[in-house]
DNA sequence: CGCGTTTCGGGATGGGCTTTCCGATAAGGT
DNA sequence: ACCTTATCGGAAAGCCCATCCCGAAACGCG
């Protein structure tokens, strides 16, 4: 109502014919809680007046804040976004307020941005996707985390190994293992790998893992292509393990986005899905549900996976490692006539 | 490497020999630069130690923060995914931290949201997502627009009209009508229009538009059914209209995601698409590229607008309105044989 | 060589709030 | 009725930094 009035506590407590610790006592609940009466009439100069704690100066005085930060790699990836929205609910709900940050895959940008939350003192922070084993900016990183727990502040890192914080790891070996099996035990024979970057834990796990699966039903891949971890990234590699001529039945990528690409390079080359060629994926992206033929892929619980982070997050106390249960999810793309 | 010591500018400063007031120049570049050998301890000690600046005492220090907002209605609807990266975008080339919550449709959440965003004493906000008009919350979300705009930070609206402040409207008439004329244009006659909410102004203006479209070509649609504004309700919305048993021969929902999810219900029902009915959306949602038949849908230059609506929105100054031109684009979800 | 002027470092203040510590008052005990 | 305790409000000391202002030193010029 007030024109750029910027209402202080002072004003409140002036107004209601108190002290500023009363004011303050009153308005934040604390420890002790002055008499009625004089609740009663801070509150009515408060919110007559129109007031709104500085945030800033609470932080100050009381050293610690309610801010808590996130880091995807890209917030428009669904595999990102579903997981991110697992930490902004537990956030929500425990009334902490949300920083997020795309890092657009740049390791400069996340450290950069991990510095940042540590100056604005964040309660803790969600670090989610996959390390790049770079041995140089792995060690940039893990120096700037160091510091970052350091500063008493709480830290949870999702599909991300190796640093000295809470780790939540979803199955990959395991999930893509099972889902080699279930493939073979659906006839399926001849397998084509669509790898992602060879630098990121989860590509490699999820590749070994389907390796290992195929290894137990006594097959081995015909062709491992590798590509970005993207939707084009999918699309290309396809492309390329079709021209290399490789004989396969069946299509894996290692995840959803990928494998959607490789079905849209499959549908321009009139390939049939499943009818000449199976494809599968991994994560089970919730809006890729209505593709068509619907995904084969393996389950993980995103937003669970999220939501546990920021919890552990917050917790703190020793770095613990915690393992997702990945779930196989047979669709059309796979079925056998 | 130190634990838990939170080191102050005022440690640099006994360690570099000189004031905190020295110190503070330095590090911060502010308006004189101290002599360069003084620059030099400064900048020894304040490594040596790890000192990191309090946000928040510099905050205080000079009233104001680098701290921006973005609110949206639901961060997993690639939708708004695809808006915050453009504000995200902005805001990173701009040095701003971005905070950002979803407020899960619920006006309380961002009303208080909003109010948290104040007491962080943010230097601006973008609000995404199609205001409802239900009049008392708009009202309630009105006054604190006021209070927010009045305390001195900027805000910027995308897709939502009637609040003082800067504001990013896709033309959704004007598109949807396009649409409509090009649908005509490729022989469809028979429309059903799946529209969103009654109450959300986007999905009011994409239906009308789309009217006005048919009425331009002599047309009048032959049904019109309504649902949620995602996916479920696009579904929920076709199975209705088909359950009505209505003639129709091409649906027009007023998001993809609804179309999405129209033509998952088609396909439930063995309806071939486009061979017995056309599909059409609106939004061009870049993570349904891979659908098939491909959408023909209206692009929005999504990233585009959340990029400018982070720039109105540090700009401040008058409120003014923005229009971004949407394009028809044709799939094959809408080709004629 | 003296004066005025500019440059530059430091002391001190303030920004808004929380919290410790004190003193005062009311309640309780004998 | 007096002393002990608990209760409760207020004064003031920070929290960490930016910045105003002052004084001193360096510089320029006549």
């Amino acid at each position: 109502m007030n024109l750029r009035a910027p209402v202080t506590l002072l004003d409140v407590a002036q107004r209601a014919g108190v002290s500023v610790a009363t004011a303050s006592r009153v308005l934040n609940g604390g420890d002790r809680v002055p008499r009625p009466e004089l609740q009663e009439r801070v509150r009515a100069a408060a919110d007559a007046l129109g007031y709104t704690p500085n945030a800033q100066a609470q932080a100050l005085a009381k050293s610690s804040t309610n801010v808590v930060g996130i880091l995807v790699h890209d917030i428009e990836d669904p595999y990102f976004a579903a997981i991110a929205n697992g930490v902004m609910r537990a956030a929500d709900e425990r009334n902490l307020l949300v920083m997020l940050a795309s890092t657009f895959r740049d390791a400069e940008r996340e450290i950069a941005y991990l510095a940042s939350l540590r100056a604005q003192r964040a309660r803790a922070a969600v670090m989610i996707g996959s390390r790049r084993t770079d041995a140089e900016s792995l060690a940039r990183t893990a120096s700037e985390v160091g510091s970052f727990l350091n500063s008493g502040a709480g830290l949870a890192l999702v599909s991300q190994s190796g640093m000295p914080a809470h780790t939540i790891e979803p199955d990959n070996r395991a999930g893509a293992a099972e889902l080699a099996r279930s493939l073979a035990g659906l006839g399926w024979r001849k397998f084509g790998i669509l790898g992602g970057p060879e630098a990121l834990a989860t590509a490699r796990d999820r590749r070994d893992g389907f390796l290992a699966g195929l290894a137990d039903s006594g097959l081995e891949p015909v062709a491992v292509e590798y590509g970005d971890f993207t939707r084009d990234g999918g699309y290309a590699a396809a492309e390329e393990l079709l021209d290399r001529g490789a004989d396969v039945d069946c299509l894996f990528a290692v995840n959803d986005v990928m494998a959607v690409g490789a079905m849209s390079a499959l549908r321009a080359r009139g390939i049939d899905v499943p009818g000449r060629l199976g494809v599968a994926g991994f994560d089970d992206i919730a809006t890729l549900r209505d593709v068509w033929p619907g995904l084969t892929t393996v389950r993980l619980p995103l937003e669970q996976m999220g939501r546990r982070a920021l919890e552990l997050a917050i917790e703190g106390g020793e770095p613990s490692v915690e393992t997702f249960k990945a779930e196989v999810v047979l669709r059309e793309s796979t079925a056998r006539a």
